[in-house]
DNA sequence: CTGCATCCTACATGATACTG
DNA sequence: CAGTATCATGTAGGATGCAG
């Protein structure tokens, strides 16, 4: 059993699976694994977020302290978000569910294309 | 590039993180991956999940073909579902969900006692 | 560039009762 | 036992405009 700010949960895929039970956290924590990046290469590279959207799902992870928030006292303003240690030991569950992906895909879709992603992991 | 049931993903990862961004279907997988159950036995081990839910759960997955359902004509009825190859094949992602929830609890929560799911993986 | 403030809507989930 | 049928609701996410 484990407890996270006053919340239990009995099984720990249950504490994954909520942190992530929503459309985008996944991907931004995906792109940050290839490196730090800046608010505006998110909201670029992570296709159709909106601003709100992203900066909301930003604020969140950064309370999960998934990722660390950078900012530069500069005209104009920039701010780096890069992954927590924690936060980079998602690769391991994002590697799963990139592979399991493409076999999905194999079996129940099609390829339509060899662009995979802009990973090099 | 990858097209599913016309519609398109851009990344393998958005293909898994689309079919499992809800509260319940891979808490559903994580419990067959210890073999097929009943629908009781299921509404019985996943804690909480109302009866419509589940219904509409394990139908959605045997639409994704992640599930197979057999129906045995008894009375009472009787109906056993468990996994199909692909649906098996989360195992992986499913562990490591499992250990970074562990590895994230341990950082930013608490273990509040030894009981750690009813899994035997 | 990096956000925040509003307004709005769809959909996932819950509560409850009922059935072959 | 294994579901359906209704009704209700919260909230994630989108659209748009503004600001330091």
């Amino acid at each position: 059993m484990y407890k996270i700010n006053g919340k239990e949960f009995k099984c720990s895929v249950e504490i994954t699976n909520e942190i992530f039970n929503d459309k985008w956290k996944l991907g931004i924590v995906w792109h940050l694994l290839n490196g730090s990046k800046r608010y505006k290469e998110l909201s670029e590279d992570i296709y159709q977020i909106t601003q709100k959207t992203l900066t909301v799902k930003l604020k969140e992870l950064e309370e999960k302290k998934l990722i660390k928030r950078e900012v530069f006292a500069e005209v104009p303003p920039k701010v780096i978000y890069s992954l927590t240690p924690i936060g980079k030991k998602l690769q391991d569950t994002l590697n799963a569910m990139n592979n399991w992906g493409i076999e999905y895909a194999k079996e129940c879709g099609e390829i339509t294309d060899n662009y995979v992603c802009e990973k090099k992991h």
